[in-house]
RNA sequence: GCCGGCGUAGCUCAGCCUGGUUAGAGCAGCGGUCUUUUAAACCGAGGGUCCGGAGUUCGAAUCUCCGCGCCGGCACCA
Protein backbone atom coordinates (compact mmCIF):
# COMPACT_ATOMS: atom_id res chain seq x y z
CA UNK A 1 0.00 0.00 0.00
CA UNK A 2 2.61 2.58 1.31
CA UNK A 3 4.90 1.20 -2.15
CA UNK A 4 1.73 1.66 -3.87
CA UNK A 5 1.03 5.27 -3.03
CA UNK A 6 4.67 6.38 -3.50
CA UNK A 7 4.54 4.66 -6.82
CA UNK A 8 2.11 6.55 -7.59
CA UNK A 9 3.47 9.91 -6.79
CA UNK A 10 6.73 9.16 -7.94
CA UNK A 11 5.31 8.84 -11.58
CA UNK A 12 3.09 11.94 -11.28
CA UNK A 13 6.30 13.49 -10.19
CA UNK A 14 7.63 12.34 -13.61
CA UNK A 15 4.69 13.48 -15.47
CA UNK A 16 5.61 16.94 -13.66
CA UNK A 17 8.59 17.11 -15.12
CA UNK A 18 7.90 15.67 -18.43
CA UNK A 19 5.17 18.79 -18.34
CA UNK A 20 7.76 21.12 -17.80
CA UNK A 21 7.35 21.55 -13.71
CA UNK A 22 9.68 21.30 -11.91
CA UNK A 23 8.58 19.45 -8.50
CA UNK A 24 11.31 20.31 -6.50
CA UNK A 25 11.56 24.21 -7.71
CA UNK A 26 13.16 27.55 -6.10
CA UNK A 27 13.31 30.85 -6.02
CA UNK A 28 9.44 31.29 -4.51
CA UNK A 29 9.91 34.42 -1.74
CA UNK A 30 6.55 34.71 0.65
CA UNK A 31 6.25 38.15 1.61
CA UNK A 32 3.90 37.29 4.74
CA UNK A 33 3.42 34.17 6.82
CA UNK A 34 0.02 33.32 6.50
CA UNK A 35 -0.82 35.21 10.41
CA UNK A 36 0.82 38.26 8.94
CA UNK A 37 -1.26 37.61 5.68
CA UNK A 38 -4.61 37.20 7.46
CA UNK A 39 -4.28 40.19 9.62
CA UNK A 40 -3.24 42.40 6.33
CA UNK A 41 -6.94 42.70 5.49
CA UNK A 42 -8.65 44.81 8.23
CA UNK A 43 -12.10 46.07 7.15
CA UNK A 44 -10.82 46.35 3.61
CA UNK A 45 -12.96 44.27 1.38
CA UNK A 46 -9.58 43.16 -0.87
CA UNK A 47 -5.85 43.41 -0.43
CA UNK A 48 -3.35 43.79 -2.95
CA UNK A 49 -1.40 40.44 -3.76
CA UNK A 50 0.50 38.97 -1.48
CA UNK A 51 3.06 35.89 -1.53
CA UNK A 52 2.43 32.69 1.21
CA UNK A 53 4.29 29.67 1.39
CA UNK A 54 3.60 26.51 3.15
CA UNK A 55 2.32 23.15 3.19
CA UNK A 56 -0.97 21.82 1.80
CA UNK A 57 -3.12 19.92 4.58
CA UNK A 58 -7.01 20.10 3.46
CA UNK A 59 -8.50 20.54 0.26
CA UNK A 60 -12.02 20.87 -0.94
CA UNK A 61 -12.85 20.99 -4.54
CA UNK A 62 -16.49 22.55 -5.36
CA UNK A 63 -16.76 21.78 -9.34
CA UNK A 64 -14.46 24.97 -10.78
CA UNK A 65 -13.26 25.87 -7.02
CA UNK A 66 -10.65 24.39 -5.00
CA UNK A 67 -10.29 25.48 -1.21
CA UNK A 68 -7.93 24.62 0.50
CA UNK A 69 -5.70 25.14 3.61
CA UNK A 70 -2.14 25.94 3.36
CA UNK A 71 -0.43 25.37 6.74
CA UNK A 72 3.11 27.13 6.99
CA UNK A 73 5.15 28.22 10.61
CA UNK A 74 2.41 30.62 11.97
CA UNK A 75 -0.65 28.92 11.12
CA UNK A 76 -3.02 28.10 8.51
CA UNK A 77 -4.54 30.47 5.48
CA UNK A 78 -7.81 29.39 3.18
CA UNK A 79 -6.60 29.34 -0.16
CA UNK A 80 -9.04 29.83 -3.33
CA UNK A 81 -8.62 28.80 -6.63
CA UNK A 82 -10.81 29.46 -9.52
CA UNK A 83 -11.58 28.42 -12.82
CA UNK A 84 -11.94 31.63 -14.17
CA UNK A 85 -9.22 33.13 -12.77
CA UNK A 86 -6.48 30.63 -13.58
CA UNK A 87 -7.89 28.87 -16.55
CA UNK A 88 -8.10 25.88 -17.21
CA UNK A 89 -5.16 24.42 -17.27
CA UNK A 90 -3.51 26.34 -14.21
CA UNK A 91 -6.58 25.02 -12.58
CA UNK A 92 -6.51 21.36 -13.23
CA UNK A 93 -2.63 21.37 -12.01
CA UNK A 94 -3.46 23.35 -8.91
CA UNK A 95 -6.65 20.99 -8.06
CA UNK A 96 -3.92 18.02 -9.26
CA UNK A 97 -1.85 19.02 -5.74
CA UNK A 98 -1.76 17.00 -3.29
CA UNK A 99 -2.06 16.80 0.63
CA UNK A 100 1.36 17.47 1.80
CA UNK A 101 2.80 19.31 -1.07
CA UNK A 102 4.59 22.55 -0.36
CA UNK A 103 3.53 25.27 -2.48
CA UNK A 104 3.61 29.49 -3.00
CA UNK A 105 1.04 31.01 -3.86
CA UNK A 106 0.41 34.98 -4.95
CA UNK A 107 -2.53 36.75 -4.72
CA UNK A 108 -5.10 39.06 -3.14
CA UNK A 109 -6.72 38.51 0.33
CA UNK A 110 -10.36 38.62 0.58
CA UNK A 111 -13.52 37.11 2.60
CA UNK A 112 -15.67 34.40 1.81
CA UNK A 113 -19.58 34.80 1.82
CA UNK A 114 -18.92 32.91 4.84
CA UNK A 115 -16.51 35.43 6.26
CA UNK A 116 -13.11 32.76 6.07
CA UNK A 117 -10.34 34.95 5.08
CA UNK A 118 -9.10 33.65 1.85
CA UNK A 119 -5.89 34.15 -0.07
CA UNK A 120 -7.21 34.24 -4.00
CA UNK A 121 -4.76 32.03 -5.92
CA UNK A 122 -3.84 34.37 -8.98
CA UNK A 123 -0.61 32.35 -9.45
CA UNK A 124 0.83 29.58 -7.57
CA UNK A 125 4.02 27.07 -7.60
CA UNK A 126 5.12 23.57 -6.65
CA UNK A 127 7.84 23.95 -4.54
CA UNK A 128 8.33 20.29 -3.05
CA UNK A 129 6.41 17.44 -4.37
CA UNK A 130 5.45 15.44 -1.17
CA UNK A 131 5.13 11.45 -2.02
CA UNK A 132 3.49 10.35 1.71
CA UNK A 133 -0.08 10.56 2.65
CA UNK A 134 -0.01 12.92 5.36
CA UNK A 135 -1.68 11.14 8.66
CA UNK A 136 -5.72 11.71 9.12
CA UNK A 137 -7.01 15.88 8.80
CA UNK A 138 -9.85 15.34 11.68
CA UNK A 139 -8.33 12.91 14.12
CA UNK A 140 -4.87 13.81 13.58
CA UNK A 141 -1.77 11.64 14.71
CA UNK A 142 -2.31 9.55 17.84
CA UNK A 143 -0.29 6.85 17.51
CA UNK A 144 2.79 7.73 20.20
CA UNK A 145 5.02 5.41 18.34
CA UNK A 146 5.00 7.00 14.92
CA UNK A 147 4.62 10.68 16.69
CA UNK A 148 7.96 9.83 18.61
CA UNK A 149 9.92 7.85 16.00
CA UNK A 150 9.04 10.55 12.90
CA UNK A 151 8.55 14.20 14.91
CA UNK A 152 8.29 15.53 11.58
CA UNK A 153 4.63 14.02 10.62
CA UNK A 154 3.76 14.82 14.41
CA UNK A 155 4.73 18.81 13.89
CA UNK A 156 3.18 18.68 10.79
CA UNK A 157 -0.91 17.49 11.93
CA UNK A 158 -0.43 18.26 15.58
CA UNK A 159 0.25 21.90 15.96
CA UNK A 160 -0.13 21.68 19.51
CA UNK A 161 2.90 20.27 19.34
CA UNK A 162 4.96 22.33 17.96
CA UNK A 163 3.62 25.00 20.38
CA UNK A 164 5.20 22.79 23.16
CA UNK A 165 8.15 23.05 21.64
CA UNK A 166 8.27 26.77 20.98
CA UNK A 167 7.47 27.09 24.82
CA UNK A 168 10.61 24.97 25.64
CA UNK A 169 12.57 27.74 23.78
CA UNK A 170 11.38 30.37 25.36
CA UNK A 171 11.95 28.77 28.92
CA UNK A 172 15.61 28.53 27.67
CA UNK A 173 15.51 31.81 26.33
CA UNK A 174 13.97 33.08 29.28
CA UNK A 175 16.39 31.21 31.56
CA UNK A 176 19.18 33.08 29.55
CA UNK A 177 17.90 36.28 30.00
CA UNK A 178 18.09 36.50 34.13
CA UNK A 179 21.34 34.79 33.81
CA UNK A 180 22.72 37.36 31.71
CA UNK A 181 21.24 40.35 33.36
CA UNK A 182 23.29 39.09 36.75
CA UNK A 183 26.82 39.08 34.92
CA UNK A 184 26.67 34.86 34.42
CA UNK A 185 28.72 33.57 31.65
CA UNK A 186 27.82 30.77 29.76
CA UNK A 187 30.05 28.30 28.57
CA UNK A 188 31.00 24.96 27.08
CA UNK A 189 33.10 22.29 28.94
CA UNK A 190 33.77 19.04 27.41
CA UNK A 191 30.93 16.33 26.79
CA UNK A 192 34.09 14.19 26.34
CA UNK A 193 35.55 13.13 29.82
CA UNK A 194 38.12 10.83 31.15
CA UNK A 195 36.49 10.98 34.90
CA UNK A 196 32.48 11.48 34.57
CA UNK A 197 31.72 12.95 37.60
CA UNK A 198 29.90 15.48 39.21
CA UNK A 199 26.46 12.68 40.20
CA UNK A 200 25.49 10.01 40.73
CA UNK A 201 25.08 7.78 37.82
CA UNK A 202 26.08 5.29 35.84
CA UNK A 203 27.76 6.85 32.88
CA UNK A 204 27.80 5.85 28.88
CA UNK A 205 31.51 4.62 27.20
CA UNK A 206 33.13 5.63 24.35
CA UNK A 207 36.66 5.48 22.69
CA UNK A 208 38.90 7.63 21.23
CA UNK A 209 40.49 6.12 18.79
CA UNK A 210 43.78 7.89 17.20
CA UNK A 211 44.48 8.80 21.59
CA UNK A 212 43.27 4.85 21.97
CA UNK A 213 41.55 5.70 25.47
CA UNK A 214 38.11 5.49 26.51
CA UNK A 215 36.27 8.02 27.71
CA UNK A 216 32.83 8.98 29.13
CA UNK A 217 30.14 10.95 28.21
CA UNK A 218 29.04 13.88 30.89
CA UNK A 219 26.73 12.91 33.32
CA UNK A 220 26.81 16.21 35.34
CA UNK A 221 28.44 19.91 34.72
CA UNK A 222 29.16 20.71 37.94
CA UNK A 223 33.53 19.37 37.92
CA UNK A 224 33.83 21.76 34.95
CA UNK A 225 32.36 24.85 36.10
CA UNK A 226 33.73 24.78 39.39
CA UNK A 227 37.12 25.04 37.49
CA UNK A 228 36.17 27.83 36.17
CA UNK A 229 36.16 29.26 39.42
CA UNK A 230 39.11 28.82 40.80
CA UNK A 231 40.08 30.27 37.23
CA UNK A 232 38.55 33.87 38.07
CA UNK A 233 34.87 33.92 36.36
CA UNK A 234 33.00 34.15 39.37
CA UNK A 235 29.54 33.22 37.51
CA UNK A 236 29.19 31.18 35.01
CA UNK A 237 26.33 29.02 34.00
CA UNK A 238 25.65 26.11 31.45
CA UNK A 239 22.88 24.81 29.73
CA UNK A 240 24.10 21.11 28.35
CA UNK A 241 23.37 17.80 27.05
CA UNK A 242 23.94 15.30 29.93
CA UNK A 243 24.15 11.33 29.66
CA UNK A 244 23.40 9.01 31.96
CA UNK A 245 22.80 5.66 31.37
CA UNK A 246 20.11 4.57 32.89
CA UNK A 247 16.48 3.33 32.32
CA UNK A 248 14.14 4.85 30.31
CA UNK A 249 10.68 6.45 32.06
CA UNK A 250 8.11 9.20 31.33
CA UNK A 251 10.41 11.11 33.72
CA UNK A 252 13.78 9.61 32.29
CA UNK A 253 15.58 10.01 28.95
CA UNK A 254 19.42 8.56 28.59
CA UNK A 255 19.61 11.92 27.36
CA UNK A 256 18.85 15.57 28.87
CA UNK A 257 19.34 18.88 29.54
CA UNK A 258 20.96 20.20 32.28
CA UNK A 259 21.31 23.85 33.59
CA UNK A 260 23.97 24.28 36.31
CA UNK A 261 25.33 27.51 37.21
CA UNK A 262 28.03 28.85 39.92
CA UNK A 263 27.87 31.85 41.96
CA UNK A 264 31.32 33.35 43.99
CA UNK A 265 30.75 34.24 47.12
CA UNK A 266 26.87 32.83 47.54
CA UNK A 267 25.70 29.94 49.79
CA UNK A 268 22.54 28.41 49.68
CA UNK A 269 20.35 30.73 50.40
CA UNK A 270 21.31 32.69 48.02
CA UNK A 271 20.92 29.82 45.82
CA UNK A 272 17.25 29.78 46.84
CA UNK A 273 16.27 32.91 46.15
CA UNK A 274 17.79 32.52 42.73
CA UNK A 275 15.97 29.63 42.15
CA UNK A 276 12.78 31.06 43.23
CA UNK A 277 13.80 33.53 40.31
CA UNK A 278 14.29 30.91 37.96
CA UNK A 279 11.10 29.49 38.07
CA UNK A 280 8.99 32.75 37.83
CA UNK A 281 10.56 33.84 35.09
CA UNK A 282 10.55 30.23 32.93
CA UNK A 283 6.65 30.01 33.71
CA UNK A 284 6.20 33.65 32.19
CA UNK A 285 8.69 32.83 29.56
CA UNK A 286 6.02 29.92 28.98
CA UNK A 287 3.28 31.83 29.32
CA UNK A 288 2.08 30.04 32.26
CA UNK A 289 0.57 31.46 35.30
CA UNK A 290 1.92 30.97 38.57
CA UNK A 291 -1.03 29.93 39.97
CA UNK A 292 -1.75 26.94 37.75
CA UNK A 293 -2.10 23.15 37.14
CA UNK A 294 0.29 20.11 36.17
CA UNK A 295 -2.15 17.24 34.76
CA UNK A 296 -5.11 17.99 36.48
CA UNK A 297 -3.63 18.61 40.05
CA UNK A 298 -3.25 22.60 40.96
CA UNK A 299 0.16 23.67 41.95
CA UNK A 300 1.17 27.14 43.10
CA UNK A 301 4.31 28.21 42.08
CA UNK A 302 4.44 31.88 43.42
CA UNK A 303 7.35 32.44 45.63
CA UNK A 304 8.86 32.00 48.60
CA UNK A 305 8.41 28.49 48.55
CA UNK A 306 7.95 26.66 51.83
CA UNK A 307 11.27 25.86 53.24
CA UNK A 308 12.05 22.23 55.55
CA UNK A 309 14.83 20.64 56.71
CA UNK A 310 15.11 17.01 55.59
CA UNK A 311 14.80 15.83 59.50
CA UNK A 312 11.96 17.66 60.34
CA UNK A 313 10.55 16.38 57.36
CA UNK A 314 11.11 12.71 58.37
CA UNK A 315 10.33 13.66 61.79
CA UNK A 316 6.78 14.76 60.71
CA UNK A 317 6.07 12.46 58.20
CA UNK A 318 7.37 9.51 60.14
CA UNK A 319 8.14 10.08 64.04
CA UNK A 320 11.68 8.61 63.38
CA UNK A 321 15.16 10.29 64.38
CA UNK A 322 17.42 9.23 61.40
CA UNK A 323 20.64 10.35 60.08
CA UNK A 324 22.79 9.37 56.79
CA UNK A 325 21.56 7.14 54.06
CA UNK A 326 18.74 6.10 56.34
CA UNK A 327 17.31 9.57 56.56
CA UNK A 328 17.42 10.18 53.00
CA UNK A 329 15.91 6.89 52.18
CA UNK A 330 12.98 7.67 54.45
CA UNK A 331 12.79 10.86 52.98
CA UNK A 332 12.53 9.51 49.34
CA UNK A 333 9.88 7.10 50.41
CA UNK A 334 7.64 8.50 53.17
CA UNK A 335 8.04 12.62 52.28
CA UNK A 336 8.69 13.10 48.92
CA UNK A 337 5.89 11.64 47.09
CA UNK A 338 3.54 14.00 50.03
CA UNK A 339 5.33 17.22 49.06
CA UNK A 340 3.07 18.71 46.04
CA UNK A 341 3.71 22.47 46.19
CA UNK A 342 7.06 23.52 45.87
CA UNK A 343 8.76 22.75 48.47
CA UNK A 344 12.48 23.37 49.24
CA UNK A 345 14.15 20.54 51.38
CA UNK A 346 17.64 21.67 53.20
CA UNK A 347 20.06 19.87 54.53
CA UNK A 348 21.19 16.69 53.48
CA UNK A 349 22.81 14.10 55.09
CA UNK A 350 26.66 14.52 54.20
CA UNK A 351 27.46 10.80 53.10
CA UNK A 352 25.06 11.05 50.04
CA UNK A 353 27.05 15.03 49.26
CA UNK A 354 30.81 14.56 48.51
CA UNK A 355 30.85 17.65 46.54
CA UNK A 356 28.54 20.01 49.60
CA UNK A 357 29.97 22.24 52.32
CA UNK A 358 29.18 20.97 55.68
CA UNK A 359 26.87 22.90 58.33
CA UNK A 360 28.60 24.65 60.14
CA UNK A 361 26.80 23.68 63.70
CA UNK A 362 26.04 19.82 62.64
CA UNK A 363 28.86 18.07 60.13
CA UNK A 364 26.47 15.52 59.60
CA UNK A 365 24.42 17.95 57.31
CA UNK A 366 25.59 19.93 54.39
CA UNK A 367 24.01 23.04 53.21
CA UNK A 368 21.93 21.44 50.34
CA UNK A 369 18.57 21.90 49.45
CA UNK A 370 16.59 20.25 46.81
CA UNK A 371 13.46 22.01 45.36
CA UNK A 372 10.53 19.49 45.53
CA UNK A 373 7.31 20.17 43.17
CA UNK A 374 4.28 17.07 43.27
CA UNK A 375 6.66 14.92 44.77
CA UNK A 376 9.49 15.04 41.93
CA UNK A 377 13.01 16.99 42.31
CA UNK A 378 13.12 20.51 40.34
CA UNK A 379 16.38 21.76 41.39
CA UNK A 380 19.42 20.44 43.52
CA UNK A 381 21.88 23.31 44.57
CA UNK A 382 24.64 23.82 47.84
CA UNK A 383 26.73 25.60 49.20
CA UNK A 384 29.97 23.95 47.60
CA UNK A 385 32.73 22.09 49.16
CA UNK A 386 35.69 24.40 48.91
CA UNK A 387 38.04 22.86 51.15
CA UNK A 388 40.59 20.68 49.25
CA UNK A 389 41.26 18.12 52.26
CA UNK A 390 38.28 17.67 53.29
CA UNK A 391 37.05 17.19 49.41
CA UNK A 392 40.05 14.47 49.26
CA UNK A 393 38.69 12.89 51.99
CA UNK A 394 34.90 13.22 50.56
CA UNK A 395 36.38 11.12 47.43
CA UNK A 396 38.26 8.48 49.38
CA UNK A 397 35.07 7.37 51.17
CA UNK A 398 33.65 7.27 47.89
CA UNK A 399 36.38 5.53 46.54
CA UNK A 400 35.83 2.73 49.31
CA UNK A 401 31.84 2.64 48.18
CA UNK A 402 32.96 2.07 44.74
CA UNK A 403 35.90 -0.49 45.23
CA UNK A 404 32.64 -2.02 47.46
CA UNK A 405 31.03 -2.46 44.74
CA UNK A 406 28.53 0.56 44.26
CA UNK A 407 29.27 1.69 40.50
CA UNK A 408 27.67 4.90 41.06
CA UNK A 409 30.12 6.49 44.01
CA UNK A 410 31.68 9.37 43.55
CA UNK A 411 34.97 8.84 41.14
CA UNK A 412 38.38 10.52 42.54
CA UNK A 413 39.23 12.97 39.97
CA UNK A 414 42.89 14.24 40.93
CA UNK A 415 42.83 17.34 38.40
CA UNK A 416 39.69 18.52 40.08
CA UNK A 417 41.31 18.50 43.68
CA UNK A 418 44.21 20.22 41.94
CA UNK A 419 41.94 22.86 41.01
CA UNK A 420 40.44 23.12 44.35
CA UNK A 421 44.03 23.38 46.05
CA UNK A 422 44.78 26.07 44.00
CA UNK A 423 41.91 27.82 45.65
CA UNK A 424 37.67 27.62 44.90
CA UNK A 425 35.81 30.69 46.37
CA UNK A 426 33.12 30.08 48.62
CA UNK A 427 30.24 29.75 46.58
CA UNK A 428 27.01 28.63 45.81
CA UNK A 429 25.55 25.80 42.62
CA UNK A 430 22.83 24.61 41.11
CA UNK A 431 21.51 22.30 38.66
CA UNK A 432 17.84 21.98 37.30
CA UNK A 433 16.73 19.18 35.01
CA UNK A 434 14.85 21.71 32.22
CA UNK A 435 13.12 18.98 30.90
CA UNK A 436 11.13 18.29 33.58
CA UNK A 437 10.68 21.90 33.92
CA UNK A 438 9.39 22.27 30.72
CA UNK A 439 6.90 19.13 31.36
CA UNK A 440 5.67 21.03 34.59
CA UNK A 441 5.06 24.38 32.56
CA UNK A 442 3.96 22.80 29.56
CA UNK A 443 1.91 20.41 31.49
CA UNK A 444 2.64 17.12 29.28
CA UNK A 445 2.57 13.97 30.99
CA UNK A 446 6.38 12.59 29.74
CA UNK A 447 9.50 13.73 29.15
CA UNK A 448 8.97 12.41 25.43
CA UNK A 449 6.80 15.07 24.82
CA UNK A 450 9.78 17.59 25.25
CA UNK A 451 12.18 16.18 24.10
CA UNK A 452 12.21 16.15 19.96
CA UNK A 453 13.70 13.14 19.30
CA UNK A 454 13.21 10.48 22.28
CA UNK A 455 15.47 7.96 22.60
CA UNK A 456 13.49 4.66 21.42
CA UNK A 457 14.62 0.84 20.61
CA UNK A 458 15.41 -0.30 17.18
CA UNK A 459 12.46 0.12 14.98
CA UNK A 460 11.33 -3.15 13.54
C1' G B 1 15.82 -6.27 34.30
C1' C B 2 10.65 -7.69 36.41
C1' C B 3 5.05 -7.16 36.15
C1' G B 4 0.60 -5.57 33.48
C1' G B 5 -1.97 -3.54 29.05
C1' C B 6 -1.83 -2.80 23.88
C1' G B 7 -0.31 -4.01 18.36
C1' U B 8 -6.36 -4.91 12.53
C1' A B 9 -5.80 -0.56 5.52
C1' G B 10 -1.44 5.43 4.79
C1' C B 11 -4.33 7.68 9.31
C1' U B 12 -8.48 7.15 13.20
C1' C B 13 -11.01 2.96 14.81
C1' A B 14 -14.89 -1.51 15.04
C1' G B 15 -14.52 -6.88 15.18
C1' C B 16 -11.41 -10.54 19.70
C1' C B 17 -14.44 -12.03 25.71
C1' U B 18 -18.59 -16.26 23.61
C1' G B 19 -13.22 -19.39 17.01
C1' G B 20 -17.25 -20.31 11.63
C1' U B 21 -19.10 -17.66 4.70
C1' U B 22 -14.59 -13.55 0.23
C1' A B 23 -12.08 -9.05 7.80
C1' G B 24 -15.47 -3.94 8.24
C1' A B 25 -16.27 1.70 8.70
C1' G B 26 -14.75 6.85 8.23
C1' C B 27 -10.87 9.92 6.39
C1' A B 28 -6.81 9.89 2.77
C1' G B 29 -5.72 7.92 -2.37
C1' C B 30 -7.98 6.51 -7.52
C1' G B 31 -12.39 7.44 -11.38
C1' G B 32 -16.76 10.55 -11.80
C1' U B 33 -20.75 14.85 -10.52
C1' C B 34 -20.80 19.63 -8.43
C1' U B 35 -18.36 27.62 -8.83
C1' U B 36 -18.06 30.50 -1.96
C1' U B 37 -16.54 25.44 0.76
C1' U B 38 -15.14 24.72 6.44
C1' A B 39 -14.11 17.20 8.93
C1' A B 40 -17.66 19.63 1.99
C1' A B 41 -21.34 16.19 -0.10
C1' C B 42 -22.82 12.34 -3.43
C1' C B 43 -21.82 8.02 -6.92
C1' G B 44 -18.21 4.11 -8.35
C1' A B 45 -14.07 0.86 -8.10
C1' G B 46 -9.81 -0.34 -5.14
C1' G B 47 -6.49 -1.00 -1.01
C1' G B 48 -4.91 -5.81 4.57
C1' U B 49 1.60 -11.09 5.64
C1' C B 50 -5.12 -8.65 11.29
C1' C B 51 3.18 -7.08 14.62
C1' G B 52 6.35 -11.89 13.60
C1' G B 53 6.70 -17.21 14.55
C1' A B 54 4.92 -21.79 16.50
C1' G B 55 0.80 -24.57 18.52
C1' U B 56 -4.50 -26.16 19.53
C1' U B 57 -8.61 -26.98 16.04
C1' C B 58 -12.26 -29.52 10.60
C1' G B 59 -11.55 -24.09 10.85
C1' A B 60 -7.62 -18.73 14.24
C1' A B 61 -7.68 -11.42 13.68
C1' U B 62 -10.29 -14.20 17.72
C1' C B 63 -7.71 -19.47 22.10
C1' U B 64 -2.33 -20.98 23.96
C1' C B 65 3.04 -20.33 23.93
C1' C B 66 7.59 -17.77 22.25
C1' G B 67 9.73 -13.34 20.12
C1' C B 68 9.63 -7.95 18.71
C1' G B 69 7.71 -3.00 19.46
C1' C B 70 4.81 0.73 22.12
C1' C B 71 2.47 2.41 26.73
C1' G B 72 2.15 2.19 32.12
C1' G B 73 4.08 0.45 36.93
C1' C B 74 8.39 -1.34 39.78
C1' A B 75 13.85 -1.33 40.03
C1' C B 76 17.87 2.46 38.82
C1' C B 77 17.83 7.61 38.59
C1' A B 78 17.03 13.70 37.50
Amino acid sequence: MTEDFLHDRLAKVERLRASGVDPYSRGFKPTHSSVAAKELIGDAERTPPVSVAGRLMVKRQQGGLVFADLQDGQGRIQLMASRNILGEEEFGRFADLDLGDIVGVTGPIFRTKRGEITAEVQSFQLLTKSLRPMPEKWHGLKDVEIRYRQRYVDLIANPEVREVFRARTRIITAMRGLFDERGFIDVDTPVLQEIPGGGHARPFMTHHNSLDRDLFLRIALELHLKRLLVGGFERVYEIGRVFRNEGLSPRHNPEFTLLECYQAYADYEDVMQLVEDLVVCAAMGAGRPLQGSYQGESVDLTPPFRRERMADLVLEHTGRHAAGEELNDLFEEHVEPRLRQPTFVLDYPVEISPLARPRDDDPRFVERFELIILGREYANAFTELTDPVDQRARFEAQAALRAAGNVEAHPMDEDFLRAVEYGLPPCGGLGVGIDRLVMLLTDQPSIRDVILFPVMKAET
